[in-house]
DNA sequence: GTACTCACG
DNA sequence: GACGTACGTGAGTACG
């Protein structure tokens, strides 16, 4: 029966899958001769998924997969443009693509190309003549110049969203009807096609000029009513341009072939041409899928060889937790231990009683070796008591003794020869060193993920699952519970918890087979290898040590601030003429600005009255209230955030606090510091200070504080190469007041300390993104004057401006920016319209300099270890741009120099800086006075 | 969970 | 012409 009424044809882009599978996968090879075959098993697996997702009631009659073929079109011959812009195709992908055409005909799927011809247009006539027939297509892309063949039956689908594309989803996308989708395409243009349409016009106005005048032909006829002038030129000067564009985007309905509908029909698979060329292929997993659905037997696959690892899997492997072996003795541990030997490399996750490595208790440790293979070692959980609530303090059966586990697995860990893999290895890196395991060499796949997609997402497991794979991992919360029910890892069954465990290195396996590759493409991997990957060790290291706190200094400060405050206190309540929570803004709000009635609040979005800082400082001018507030929140913040909250954290055990550093918590490359943030100890008032008396140096031990001079100030001066600025700092000058002295023309001896502070405040808004409402605020200056301040500094430093163009218009163009030692930085805002766009640019000036700096010390700080091996000294704490530590007294000297010579030489030798790096010294019993 | 406020470089 | 603005963090408290 000829193709008609009641017939479904489906017409898939070949090119698409193929791009998709092509970047969406690790570049496998085939593991007999390293044959690319990475685009190959994509396509195959989504060829396959889509031929099991449509065997219900509404599968297709009719099917074909339809490719490009030859580079030249009738396109080219309207404007030899177009395309123009293509990359070329990759290397690894070039010899994959005939072998696509044979994976295609080997499903027994129609597989249509003609020289000559886009994909598009064969899609587009036979889209054309199945409607015409009245039978139904769906058409698989996500192209949107297939758009235009949306209605009468023919609809798009999709694969990647699994979203089906009706008239209005077309309508959606464009403003128009599929019918119209051609005219603002025209105008619109394409960069990706290099169709150039209308220069300034894009998808909404084109949809908003086509809505007013009907269609294309009229809307050009009429350009001369068109209101805003800018537009109307457009349209008149660029007339032919967008009449080519239309034609270039036009799909030709009117391709010759050489078969008709019927020759699509869809066909049952032939088990037999199909398994030869999975086999010929060596997708072993999709050939057992394969052979299972079709009920044939599984094909004998070459083995890959015992004594070298085998090939990655290419295929996409489902995840099932039923799959995942529970390790109870030591031969299964043998057998795992083996396969890891086999492979050299082993995904690793760590289960503990804690989320704070000092504290964590080893309760068992999961491992994969390749994906979907993954075992769960359970080794400190605890049997579930009948008739108890809280458990029993024995141990589970089928556990194997810990102390075995360790040993058996301890010169796995330690072997330079087998890669562990962790997603944020420096938690399993602190607990393995508590067992006495030195784990290494190590990748991360949170670092992995940092180098290069920083600015675009976070890294955790979740997002990665989610964005890499698909697959959402298991919660823990179900296993723990929450709040004052939760219990540890130790008290989850076995079972549940090899489901959960195993899966975790499983996902972290994947992960690396799939972000690996990634680091070269981005052409990040010197980032990853040189800033990223050392500083777990050297972190884990510093954070294991600690610093010594002083809990009697702490508490009697806290008594001190609780007293002061509760004067305060009666004073405020007393000045109000009631009482009310003064730590409550809201409440606050409404004594100032309602009852009393004071000037110049401000509300936020959720209508409460905002009190912060500086507005009370201008109300203290005109009552004592404000001030008392001021007061009283300065010690309320110094006692909850550090006298009190700091003593939680001193652990029982060594008496010293343990913070934590993320290496990939800050975007721009500085780490961050949490539980506690020793980063932002007070320092900058002399009652905040004082807490800093509380980290002290152990007994005939000193602490050293060495710091960077004006780091980023300095960066500034080499990447914006400001000679003035570079030779202030060659001839050692104090830069604020050089810069003060060439704004104001005043001489640098006997300086006004007011002209220095305001030269000052202008040198730091240049490294944040200057702006004439941000120094006033800073200065308390009018905004006419800040604004006076900046144009007169450009003026003087040319270079500054044209290195914040420079910057901006990379991002632009690149959607990230550098720092010196090749970190990038991603600003997905930089292309937005609105408040966000001014963010986002002052964002993309800052990071090179701010993220340079962070390069520079991160590099000292993995260099630091061996340099000071020899000496009775530890590194104990990073603030940004200072390193602390702890030293005997009598290597005091030593230490400095060693430590100052590393800092100041950190950036070589991959970079050569113009400027100096200075470093400054102190010392002391305690950080008030080291610092 | 979000908003506000404030500590640091 | 109006709008909203210094860059990067973490944490404690109030409040819905």
């Amino acid at each position: 029966m000829a193709f008609g009424k009641g017939h479904h044809l489906h017409l898939i882009d070949g090119s698409a899958f193929i791009f998709r599978a092509y970047h969406a996968l690790p570049p496998l090879t085939r593991k007999s001769d390293g044959l690319p075959v990475g685009a190959v098993a994509g396509f195959c697996n989504m060829l396959f998924k889509y031929i099991e997702d449509n065997n219900g009631p509404d599968a297709p009659t009719h099917a074909a997969v339809i490719f490009d073929k030859g580079s030249h079109t009738f396109r080219n011959d309207l404007y030899d443009l177009y395309k123009a812009n293509r990359d070329e195709m990759p290397e690894d992908l070039r010899p994959q693509m005939p072998l696509t055409r044979e994976a295609t005909r080997a499903f027994n799927v129609a597989c249509e190309e003609i020289e000559g011809f886009e994909a598009d247009d064969i899609i587009a006539t036979l889209a054309c003549q199945a409607r015409d027939a009245g039978g139904r297509v769906t058409i698989i892309s996500s192209d949107k110049d297939l758009m235009q063949l949306v209605g009468g039956g023919v609809e798009m689908l999709d694969a990647m969203k699994n979203a089906r594309i009706d008239v209005e989803g077309v309508e959606a996308k464009f403003g128009v009807g599929p019918e119209r989708v051609v005219d603002v395409q025209a105008l619109a243009g394409d960069s990706v096609d290099n169709v150039p349409g209308a220069p300034g016009i894009g998808i909404k106005t084109a949809a908003l000029l086509i809505n007013e005048y009907g269609d294309l032909e009229t809307l050009l006829e009429r350009a001369g009513e068109i209101k805003q002038p800018k537009r109307r030129q457009t349209l008149i000067d660029h007339a032919e341009q967008i009449r080519i564009s239309k034609q270039l985007v036009q799909l030709d309905c009117n391709t010759p072939l050489e078969f008709t509908l019927d020759d699509l029909e869809v066909r049952e698979p032939e088990a037999e041409t199909l398994l030869d060329f999975l086999t010929k292929m060596e997708f072993r997993t999709l050939t057992k899928r394969v052979a299972d659905r079709l009920g044939a037997e599984m094909p004998v696959m070459p083995e890959p060889k015992a004594d070298e690892p085998a090939a990655v899997v290419a295929e996409v492997v489902p995840f099932d937790p039923d799959k995942y072996e529970t390790v109870a003795d030591e031969a299964a541990l043998q057998k795992w231990i083996d396969l890891i030997h086999e492979r050299g490399w082993v995904a690793i996750d760590t289960e503990t009683t804690s989320l704070n490595e000092m504290r964590a208790d080893l309760v068992g440790i999961s491992l994969a070796v390749e994906a979907g293979s993954a075992c769960y070692i359970p080794l400190a959980h605890k049997a579930a008591a009948t008739g108890d609530l809280f458990g029993s303090d024995d141990l589970a059966d089928g556990q194997m003794p810990m102390d075995r586990a360790l040993e058996m697995l301890k010169p796995v860990l330690e072997d330079d020869a087998i890669l562990k893999i962790g997603q944020n290895m420096k938690y399993d890196a602190k607990i393995f060193a508590s067992y006495g395991i030195a784990i290494a060499p190590i990748d991360d796949t949170l670092l992995i993920s940092y180098a290069q997609n920083a600015g675009l997402h976070n890294h955790g497991m979740d997002v990665l699952s989610e964005r890499y794979l698909s697959h959402t991992p298991i919660p823990i919360k179900p296993l723990l519970g929450s709040g004052k029910s939760a219990i540890t890892f130790d008290r989850v069954p076995v079972d549940k918890a090899t489901a959960y465990a195993a899966e975790d290195a499983d996902i972290t396996l994947r992960l690396w087979q799939v972000l690996k590759p990634g680091l070269h493409k981005a052409k990040v991997t010197t980032v990853y290898e040189t800033l990223e990957r050392p500083l777990v060790p050297v972190l884990a290291q510093m954070e294991r040590t600690g610093i010594k706190v002083d809990r009697d200094t702490l508490s009697r400060m806290s008594n001190a601030f609780s007293q002061k405050m509760a004067g305060l206190e009666a004073e405020i309540h007393e000045l109000a003429g009631e009482k009310f929570n003064v730590g409550s803004p809201k409440q606050l709000g409404e004594i100032l600005f309602d009852k009393m009635g004071l000037e110049g609040g401000k509300k936020g979005k959720t209508g409460a009255w905002s009190t912060p800082a500086n507005v009370l400082e201008d109300l203290a001018t005109e009552h004592d209230l404000p001030g008392r507030v001021l007061d009283w929140r300065q010690l309320s913040k110094l006692k909850s955030t550090y006298t009190d909250a700091l003593q939680e954290h001193i652990n029982p055990e060594t008496g010293r606090v343990h913070t934590s550093y993320s290496i990939a918590g800050a975007n721009t490359g500085r780490l961050a510091s949490t539980d506690p943030n020793l980063q932002n100890i007070p320092v900058r008032s002399e009652e905040g200070r004082r807490i800093r008396e509380a980290f002290v140096a152990d007994e005939g031990k000193v602490l050293l504080s060495l710091d960077y001079s004006q780091i980023e100030l300095r960066i500034l001066a080499h990447i914006a190469d400001i000679d003035a600025l570079k030779q202030a700092f060659l001839d050692g000058q104090d830069i604020h007041a050089m810069t003060a002295s060439e704004m104001f023309n005043v001489p640098i001896e006997g300086m006004d300390p007011m002209i220095r502070r305001q030269a000052k405040a202008i040198n730091f808004g240049v490294i944040y993104g200057i702006s004439g409402f941000g120094l006033a605020r800073n200065l308390r200056i009018p905004r006419g004057e800040a604004q006076g301040f900046i144009d007169r500094y450009f003026e003087r430093f040319p270079g500054i401006r044209a290195y914040m163009d420079d910057t901006i218009a990379f991002a632009k163009d690149h959607d990230f920016v550098q720092t010196l030692f090749g970190r990038k930085i991603h600003t997905p805002e930089i292309n937005a319209k609105g408040p966000h766009a001014g963010f986002a640019r002052r964002a993309a000036i800052n990071a090179p300099i701010q993220g340079t700096a962070a390069d520079v010390i991160r590099r000292a700080m993995i260099r630091m270890p061996e340099a000071i091996a020899d000496l009775p000294a530890k590194m104990l704490l990073q603030v940004h741009d200072e390193l602390l530590f702890e030293v005997d007294e009598a290597a005091v000297d030593d230490t400095i120099a060693r430590v100052k010579d590393v800092m100041e030489n950190a950036a070589m030798p991959a970079v050569e800086l113009s400027v100096p790096l200075t470093v400054d010294a102190g010392q002391g019993a305690n950080w008030a006075e080291a610092h």
